[in-house]
DNA sequence: AAGCAATGCAACCGCGTCACT
DNA sequence: GAGTGACGCGGTTGCATTGCT
């Protein structure tokens, strides 16, 4: 899975993938001497590489804290989280996962994790829900899928959510492509009252829906009743005006609520980076993510009961099953 | 079994930043 | 302040592997 050796470049060094010997080279010299200055390494080391492709093959695979292997839910969680805040800042990601490369991360994300939530109906570049295809009856069964079926709690988690802030765009109808603000989000997490008009009745009427059990299951999902902190950042930092993230009135004493939101809330834009960036690497201490999926436990009590009601409908078994 | 497409990931490239003179 | 070199980061590339028809 490596790249074919592509030649020597016009310096007459080396380029491609390693070999079992240049890796050894480069252990047994690092051992010894430390990598010192990159420039100088290749030759003092005997390599006949640049410094850049040697500190790449070193920080990247052979560093001996290098975690291999596949990303845990736990892990996989802390990139998203952490991602929302923070952007493609994948070596800031990656000093809160030990043993992990920002290139993997990034591989990670790109690979997987972007696709991922794509296929939850958010956007992985503002973590927000998608509302450029609405077609929200078309889309149900797949929701509905996914809230049953995906392999891992949180993703479950994810997915339910998001079925549900599909049922409120239902009925807070939101612009299409609205700006990248959490104002969907917001909107989902907020207060939410049904709007009752006939439209929406018909279409929920479809499903065999009635509005106090909707209204039941969305406030049941409101974080800010399952768990009384775990709005804390972003009443904090979502301003009421432009509703977009103000990192400068977070105050770092957020723990990420990790398993209980969509993984975003935030707002990636290169305005908000630089300060995100900062008050991360300032005020989060990274033992102060915690990551409990008890605080779902609400929720998911409201979500059993809301599908075992809703499965005596016909219709709505159908799309169930 | 063969051909093709999609996926995963190591490695490269270009650019920005920082330190030093 | 300007110039230079080294380093680090994020985006991209290209090939091996896997999956599908």
């Amino acid at each position: 899975m490596a790249r074919s050796p592509i030649g020597n470049d016009e310096g007459g060094l080396k380029k491609g993938p390693w070999t079992p010997e240049e890796d050894q080279k480069l252990i047994d010299y690092i051992q010894k001497h430390g990598h010192g200055s990159w420039r100088a390494l290749p030759r003092l080391a005997g390599l006949n590489r640049c410094g850049k492709s040697c500190r790449l093959r070193w920080t990247n695979y052979l560093r001996p804290d290098i975690k291999r292997g596949k990303f845990s839910d736990e892990e996989e969680q802390i990139i998203i989280n952490l991602h929302s805040v923070l952007g493609n800042k994948w070596s800031a990601i990656a000093t809160h996962l030990p043993g992990r490369t920002d290139n993997e991360i990034k591989n990670f994300w790109n690979t997987h994790l972007k696709k991922k939530l794509l296929q939850m109906g958010i956007d992985p570049v503002t973590h927000i829900p998608r509302t450029d295809h609405l077609d929200l009856l078309a889309t149900l069964p797949q929701l509905l899928a996914a809230a049953n079926l995906m392999s891992t709690n949180w993703d479950q988690q994810l997915a339910k959510i998001q079925l549900l802030n599909y049922f409120m765009q239902f009925n807070n109808p939101t612009p299409v492509n609205p700006p990248p603000t959490t104002e969907a989000s917001m909107n989902f997490f907020g207060s939410p009252s049904l709007i009752r008009d006939n439209h929406h009745h018909q279409l929920l009427d479809q499903l065999h829906l009635n509005y106090s059990q909707l209204e039941e299951l969305v406030n049941c999902s409101n974080p800010t009743q399952i768990q009384g902190n775990s709005m804390h950042m972003n009443e904090q930092v979502v301003t009421s005006e432009s509703n977009r993230i103000d990192m400068s009135k977070f105050d770092g004493s957020y723990n990420f609520p990790s398993s209980n939101l969509l993984p975003a809330l935030a707002c990636a834009s290169p305005t908000n980076q630089a300060a995100a960036v900062d008050q991360m690497e300032n005020k989060i201490n990274p033992d102060e993510i915690s990551y409990s999926y008890s605080a779902l436990t609400n929720f998911n009590a409201c979500w059993d009961e809301f599908v075992d009601d809703e499965a005596n409908h016909s219709d709505w078994r159908d799309v169930l099953e």
